[in-house]
DNA sequence: GTCTATAAACCGATAGAC
DNA sequence: GTCTATCGGTTTATAGAC
């Protein structure tokens, strides 16, 4: 690579992820529905057919803003299980799930981009896969850690069908630590973190809107039950 | 009413609902993004102003279709909850859930409309909630009548804060039978609640893709859990 | 690489004739 | 109550001059 190549691939970047940054803004202000090309083009002040040098698709803008959200949120939920590493497990449990939350109320047009209805047409490419595991392994690490200190109370079995365990036999050589997990704690964890989802979602899309004021105790209330479910020591 | 009145009526319903239908096979076509007035009206053969004298507004077609689909998805649940009637209170829940399940996968888009990214702009009318909760209630209804027949097994109490508690004391009083349950367990139900939508959306929105196949296995597994959390006798 | 201009769609909503 | 016609906006995407 030349210097005028090289400075060149730098004024591109940086023009890249100018337009990223407008695309989030714009994403922040009108939510997942509302992120168009133009409107960024707009935003940023190139032409629309100036950003097609940048990206040759809305969904490969949008597949750049998808990967740069969920490594956020991977990355509250990792810097919170780092900061919490001495407590409790139980307790480490409750913090990453309440940092998820956090996370979601303080990007909810992010959060709707992951965790929502899919965009229509949309088809998230292989590259979202590892950024998008992020925040289930800094919630799975709490459990492994907990396994690996010996704070992992031994739970009930459950009555699993051959092709779960199937998947949770997949799972655990997926991830580190969880080798020595037994089966139902890795069922019991997908609950936990299913159920953590779920109340996000049901927060922030208004669904408990009427019958809930109390979110964040309700969240800790309910992570948890989940938290003892597993057998994360207090 | 005279009777051309009356006559006058008949037709006019009849062509509301023929509208509602087509707007139903559009959501189905192409998901809730895709509802236009205009689409509807190509669909049923009218020209889009004229969709206007039935509906004064997309929104009010929109609230139409909400309000259709939480009843089907209310009367699904309400079904399997009096079909299950004599069975244990565990199998019971389990039933009620995938039968939410069920009719999550049979209606995709109608599931998403409800439970997915609210539409922008779109501000749910009071009109929604009564059918909204109807399958909230065939839930609970499991849990009501457990307790009624004293298969509700004692579960150990919750640390509470006041703010949540009230919200309980709230629910607990909307509830028919729910005025004998304690507060613990309206809180694990509301965890299960959000723990089988969660895993629900889960499925739909693509999340689990890569992870899990046995979708069902892993809902009856974690519907099991939950039942034993609140205690529901097997 | 950026621009103008344009194609070919789409949308919600309304005015006014019949 | 249905129609035509229209307003005033939106979108993705491309062609071609500079």
């Amino acid at each position: 690579m030349t210097l005028a190549e090289s400075a060149r691939a730098r004024t591109r970047a940086a023009i890249t992820s100018e337009i990223v940054a407008a695309a989030r803004r714009q994403l922040d202000r009108y939510g997942p529905a509302g992120l168009s090309l133009r409107g960024v083009a707009r935003e940023v002040g190139m032409v629309s057919s100036a950003v097609y040098r940048y990206f040759a698709s809305r969904d490969e803008l949008l597949t750049a803003l998808i990967v740069e959200s969920y490594d956020s949120l991977g990355a509250a939920a990792e810097e919170r299980a780092a900061a919490t590493v001495g407590l409790a497990p139980r307790r480490r449990w409750v913090e990453v799930a309440l940092s998820v939350r956090a996370w979601a109320i303080a990007h909810p047009h992010d959060y709707a981009l992951l965790y929502g209805t899919p965009v229509p047409g949309y088809r998230a490419p292989e590259a979202t896969v590892v950024p998008g595991v992020r925040v289930s392994l800094a919630l799975v690490s709490v459990v492994a850690d907990a396994a690996a200190a010996g704070r992992l109370v031994p739970r009930p079995p459950l009555a699993l069908s051959a092709a779960l365990r199937a998947d949770v036999a997949a799972l655990r050589g997926l991830v580190a630590g969880f080798e020595q997990v037994d089966e139902a704690t890795v069922v019991r964890a997908l609950a936990a973190w299913s159920q953590l989802f779920g109340l996000v979602s049901f927060e922030l899309f208004g669904q408990t809107r009427g019958a809930v004021t109390a979110h964040e105790d309700l969240l800790v209330a309910t992570a948890a039950v989940q938290a003892d479910a597993i057998g994360l020591a207090g």
